[in-house]
DNA sequence: GTTGACCAGACATACGTATGTCAATTACCG
DNA sequence: CGGTAATTGACATACGTATGTCTGGTCAAC
C-alpha cells in the first residue's frame, strides 16, 4: 500500500540499487535484460520517482528568466506584480526569477538581450515579444544549449518553442463579438475598434475573431475599420471625435489591447458618449476603475496570476521530464464586469 | 546567495542544531533568550524550512476526506472527476483522499456520517453540505480532534470553518442579473427564475444578488417569484409552460443552480420559448452542451478544477502551519460563453 | 552538598534519491 | 582457454530536516 522507492524496485527485479539507478537515469552500461527487468519492476510496483526527493539529493535549483517588453505598460506591470508575488512562494522550491525588460519595439535590441543571456546559468525562460525572424533565430540559439522556451501572453508559433502560457486570442476576440452582440440584440449600428497597433499579432486576431462572430451571428451590427494609435493619446481623442461625427449610429467601442488608458481617456472628455457600450481587454489598475466608474461595461481579460504560475509550472515540468497538467495550466479568457471583479 | 540552513542558523545564533529544532518546531526547554537569538537568525538570513526536505524526513502524509452530496447531481459529479484528476498532479503528492458521499437533504444522515469518520486517521476535510445546527456540532466536534476543515463550494460560516473554498453567491447573482440587464437593456420585460430548492443557501444569496442589481440598475426588468422545482421535471416543464402564458412580456430565464437539465429540457420541448434569454450556474457537460447548441447565452460558474486543487492546497497549508496564498486560491465567477468555452 | 528540574549541545539515524568509488562478476572475442 | 571489456553490486556520502538519546551544565530549593 506504501509507495514503493528504488529499494523496492532493486528487490523485486533482483538487482542492485545501482542498476536501477542506472536504468532509471538513463546511464550506460547496462544489459538489456536487467534494464528490462527493472522497467518490469516499475511498472508492476507502480513506481514513481519522488521528485522532491531526487531534487534535495541533487541540489536541484531552478533557474528561470523572464522577457519582458519595456516601457509604460500596464499588463506588463500587472505580470511583473505577479513574478515578485510568485517569488516568495516559489524560494522554498529552489526556484529563482530574472526579469529582462527589451525594447520590443526594436528587433535588434530584443535579439541583443537574448544573445546576451548567460545560458549557463539558465533552465527556462518565458518570453513575451513579437516574433520575428531575428527572434526565432535567438529562441533557436537558447534551445541547442539545451534550455526550455515557453512564450508568453502573445505565442511564437514558428520559433520552436515548449510551451505557449496564453489565451487563444482569435476565440478572445470572439468572445468580445458575442458579448457585444448580445449587448446590442435587437440593435442596429456599427462598432469602432482601436488598438495600439496592429503589427502585434494579439490585435490581428481578436479582430478576426470579432469580425467573424459579428459577421456571422449578428449582422445587423457593422464594425468600422481597426483605429491604430500609436501611443499617441491626442490622436486617439481626435480620432474617436470624427468617428463619432461620421457614424452617427456608433453604438459601441471595442479597445483590443494595449492603449485602453488613452482610450477611456478620450471616452471621458467627449461628450455624447457614454451611453456607448465599451469594451477593452487585460485587466490592470486602469481598466479595473472604469469597470467600476461604469466607464466599461466588461473586460476580456486573462489571469495575470494564474498565467505567470502557469508558465514557472510548465518549466519546471519540461526540467523534469515530467508530464504537464493541462486541465490545471489552460488559461481561461474571462469576462468580467462590474460584480464580478476580483 | 544560497538559501540559508538549518545549520546557518544555528551558527548565526551561536546555538545548537537541537536549539534551533526545537525552537522552529515550538517545542518546549529552550531559555527565552536562545529562543528570541534562533529567531533573530531566521529573519537575518531569510531561512524559509524547505517543506520538502522536512516532509521527507518526516514521512509525512495528508489525510484528506472530502464530504459531498450524493445522488444524481452534474456539479458533484465534475468536482469527484476533479479530486481524481488531482490526484495524479503535483498538488496531490504525499496526499490521499477519501471521498464521502451523504445524504445533504437530510440532516440527521449527514450528522451520523461526520461522526462515522474515523478522525485518528485524517488531517483534513472539506465539506459540501448545508448548514444546520447539527452540522455545525459535528464540525466543531471534527475541530476539535484537530482536523481542519474548509467548507467546499457552499459557505458555512457559523460552522468556524479554517477556510471557505467557493465564490461569493451573492456576487454570482449580482453578475447574473447584470448580464441579464445588459443583454435586455432598452427592452422591458419579466426574468423567470428557477432552482431545485431554496433552502440552499447559493440559491438565496444568488436570489439576493439578482434582486439588488436588477432593482438598482435595471429597473424595466422584473423578476417573477422564484419557482422551486425539487428534482421533478414534469413540475418545471408544467410551471414553466404555466409562467410563459401568464406573462407574455417574458423576457429570460435564470437558473440559479441544480437543475439546469430540468429547466433545459422544458424550455427544449415548450414551444415559442427559443428567444428568450437563458442563463444557467455551473458548468457540466449538460449546461455545456446547451451554450454549444445556443440553448444558454451564457454561464456563471466557478472552476471546479481549481476550486478542488485550492481546497487541497489550503488544507495542506493549514496542516504545515503555512500561509495561504490568497491570490492563487480565490476563486473566480467566471462568465462562459459558447465562445470562450474551455 | 545533594537532588531534581530545566536547558543545551553532541551525535546518530532516518526519509528517498543521486552519485561516486571500487571490486567482483559476467560476457564476449579470438 | 585466457584476456579484456562490459556489466554489476556493495558501500559510502550527501541533500535539508526531524527526532531521538545521552551527556553535561546551571540554578534553585531542600
Amino acid at each position: 500500500m506504501v509507495k514503493p522507492t528504488v529499494h523496492d524496485i532493486a528487490r523485486e527485479a533482483g538487482v542492485s540499487l545501482s542498476t536501477v539507478d542506472r536504468v532509471l537515469n538513463g546511464r550506460a552500461d547496462v544489459r538489456p535484460k536487467n534494464a528490462e527487468r527493472v522497467k518490469a519492476a516499475v511498472r508492476k510496483l507502480g513506481y514513481v520517482r519522488d521528485t522532491n526527493a531526487a531534487n534535495l539529493a541533487k541540489q536541484r535549483r531552478y533557474r528561470f528568466a523572464f522577457v519582458l517588453p519595456e516601457g509604460p505598460n500596464h499588463l506588463v506591470e500587472t505580470i511583473v506584480a505577479a513574478i515578485h508575488e510568485a517569488t516568495w512562494a516559489q524560494v522554498a522550491d529552489r526556484t529563482e526569477f530574472r526579469i529582462l525588460s527589451v525594447n520590443a519595439a526594436d528587433p535588434h535590441a530584443v535579439v541583443d538581450n537574448l544573445n546576451a543571456l548567460d545560458l549557463s546559468s539558465l533552465d527556462g525562460v518565458a518570453i513575451m515579444v513579437p516574433e520575428t525572424p531575428q527572434v526565432r533565430d535567438a529562441i533557436a540559439h537558447i534551445k541547442s544549449a539545451g534550455i526550455y522556451v515557453v512564450a508568453l501572453v502573445s505565442d511564437l508559433p514558428n520559433s520552436g518553442c515548449d510551451y505557449f502560457a496564453g489565451i487563444d486570442n482569435f476565440s478572445a476576440g470572439k468572445t468580445a463579438g458575442a458579448l457585444l452582440g448580445k449587448f446590442l440584440r435587437n440593435e442596429t449600428g456599427s462598432i469602432l475598434v482601436v488598438t495600439n497597433s496592429m503589427v502585434a499579432r494579439d490585435s490581428i486576431e481578436r479582430r478576426f475573431g470579432l469580425d467573424e462572430v459579428l459577421s456571422g451571428e449578428f449582422p445587423h451590427l457593422k464594425t468600422l475599420p481597426t483605429i491604430e494609435f500609436h501611443d499617441d493619446a491626442e490622436r486617439i481623442r481626435e480620432t474617436l471625435g470624427h468617428a463619432v461625427r461620421s457614424n452617427p449610429d456608433l453604438k459601441a467601442v471595442y479597445s483590443m489591447g494595449s492603449g485602453n488608458a488613452a482610450m477611456l481617456d478620450a471616452l471621458r472628455t467627449q461628450s455624447g458618449l457614454s451611453d456607448l457600450i465599451a469594451i477593452a481587454h487585460d485587466l490592470t489598475a486602469v481598466t479595473r476603475q472604469a469597470l467600476l466608474d461604469g466607464e466599461l461595461d466588461a473586460i476580456i481579460a486573462q489571469n495575470v496570476g494564474h498565467l505567470v504560475r502557469s508558465a514557472i509550472r510548465v518549466l519546471r515540468a519540461k526540467c523534469d521530464g515530467a508530464d504537464i497538467y493541462e486541465a490545471q495550466e489552460r488559461i481561461r479568457i474571462e469576462i468580467i464586469m462590474r460584480e464580478n471583479l476580483y
